[in-house]
RNA sequence: GGUGUGGGUCAGGUGGCCGCUCGCCGGGCUUGAGGCUUCCCGGUGAGAGGAAAGUCCGGACUCCAGAGGGCAGGGUGCUGGGUAACGCCCAGGCGGAGUGAUCCGACAUGAGCGCCACAGAAAACAAACCGCCACGGGAUACGCUGUUCAACCGUGAAUGGGUUCCCGGGGUAAGGGUGAAAAGGUGGGGUAAGAGCCCACCGCAUCCAUGGUGACAUGGAUGGCAGGGUAAGCAUCACCCGGAGCAAGACCAAAUAGGAGGACGCUCCGAACGGCCUGAUCGGCUUCCGUGUUGCAAGCCUCCUUGUGAAGCUGAUUCGGUGGUGUUCGGGAGAGGUUGGCCCGACCAAGGUUCUCGGGUAGGUCGCUGGAGGCGUGUGGUAACAUACGCUGUAGAGACAUGGCUGCCACCAUGUUGCUCAGUCAGCAUGGAACAGAAUCCGGCUUAUCGACCCACACCCAUA
RNA sequence: CGGGGCGUGGCGCAACCAGGUAGCGCACUCGCUUGGGGUGCGAGAGGUUGGCCGUUCAAAUCGGCUCGCCCCGA
């Protein structure tokens, strides 16, 4: 990774007319943790971005649902297809969830709506091998 | 030891892997050459709170307005002090709650207006009503009574008193199922009945003295008692307040539209005047525009290279002098605009092009964190606080950073096992670990909050 | 950053300024009407007035704090 530089704006959406071109265009999904919509992007790479609204709860609340999709996207980066812009909409049971559930929905999701690469079975992801682990 | 009251401190610690924002240092490159910014990489440092929250007050700061004063509107409301200021804080007074430590209090005001349901005789100028009382007049039902007469021991009649009832003009405010509240309270004397009518104590009002900066307190004298509640209804009094807010404001500044100014001004024909340039070809200079190619990606500046490129200036050649150009006048045709759905008609007469300028939007830069800053000690002050000295350097984003996963230790609760007379200690398991995220800054208030620790004080129990 | 409004039976709203009885429409329940249903008629139930504290004899109403929702301006 350290050879590839990556920017902080090619990982994430950061202006108002890429959000609201992913929401019209865009195909949406749905599930318990949360909702999502996709499009082609236009620079071909593949960005993400986070809404949370006001009825999502107070300031704090509001941040970690970003946090929390902020760190799955980071991790799960190398094996995004490129070339889509995805928007989330986080919904409240993720703030209670352990995360190795939000993991595999997320991984699963994204894998079957075709924006990711399917998980390696000789090494699959670090982070939920770790949580299983520990779990135990 | 238990139960409380007040104040203060902290807001789990320490590692591993992967990440974020900002600062500093070093590096990576674009190209013909050099430099700069963004960008990227590596290293390194820093990175949320006691409430950052609610936005309820007060200021700093910025812009706008403004002689001074007043009205309106809003706010505050016992006294003194602190402060940049406050509706905050400290100290005190008064009232209330609590056995107590202590806590709570929008706690200014004579007049005027409004309101006070229901109940009640009456709810606000104090009188009317019921009742009580004596007096005058009338009535006399009566197991009451005095006197006289008759009668003679049963009693009857007359007259007066008492009682009761009615009427009259008076005296009263003690009492009048109510009500939150109704002309000081309790006791005694007094009176026809009563009443601060008189007396004692308590309350109240006025005056005086003393203490206190003051709110107020204490004491004395006098008055016999003034007169409901509500001002968190209107109002009055004293004091305070210019307005807007960092999306304030300052600077740079695309595209489009609009504003101001300058230049040229549709095309064709004819005439007059002024006037000698002008076009074509070749070349030079200046400015602008473009050109130069594998950085991860983008832009700018300087020099250089380069162009059948644009504009201006200029040299040479030769052709044109019936050309070209400026002003004025006259004529014709076409196109344009307004009216109208369209045409005719009517009306308008360059409304166009180009350049410059300023305002200014998107966007960008600054404001942006060093400030009534913290900590310690000394001094003054009961305290809030002030002051001197020393030390310290502490977030600054813009889809909005401080995170994700996890190991160990510590903490709390519950269960269980072992030791012990018991308290307690030790081990294991499970669960918990709050409220909450800076956006210009600061002083307060209010609200939310799992808990831990420290200090002072009060009450109760036990022991000495 | 600044300003404004709302919260009352299941729903939509009155009463609030000017304090004393919480009312209206739809919906609900029961009865009558009908062969049955609808309609109509009659009767009835249902409200801690978002929460807490205060002022007052008395608060949905007045004052303060707080919670939630909505709107507007820069």
């Amino acid at each position: 990774m350290s050879d590839v530089p990556v920017p902080s704006a090619r990982v994430f959406l950061k202006t108002k007319e890429d959000f609201e071109r992913v929401k019209r265009d865009g195909v949406r999904v749905t599930t318990r943790l949360f909702n999502m919509m996709s499009c082609a992007s236009r620079q071909g790479e593949t960005r993400v971005g986070i809404v949370v609204g006001r009825r999502f709860g107070k300031a704090v609340t509001r941040n970690r649902g970003k946090r929390v999709f902020r760190a799955l996207v980071r991790t799960t980066r190398e094996r995004l297809l490129q070339g889509n812009d995805i928007v989330i909409f986080p919904k409240r049971p993720v703030l209670t969830l352990p995360h190795s559930a939000l993991y595999t929905t997320w991984v699963t999701t994204l894998t079957s709506q075709g924006l990711m690469v399917p998980p390696d079975p000789l090494s699959p992801g670090r982070m939920g091998r770790q949580g299983q682990a520990c779990a135990q």
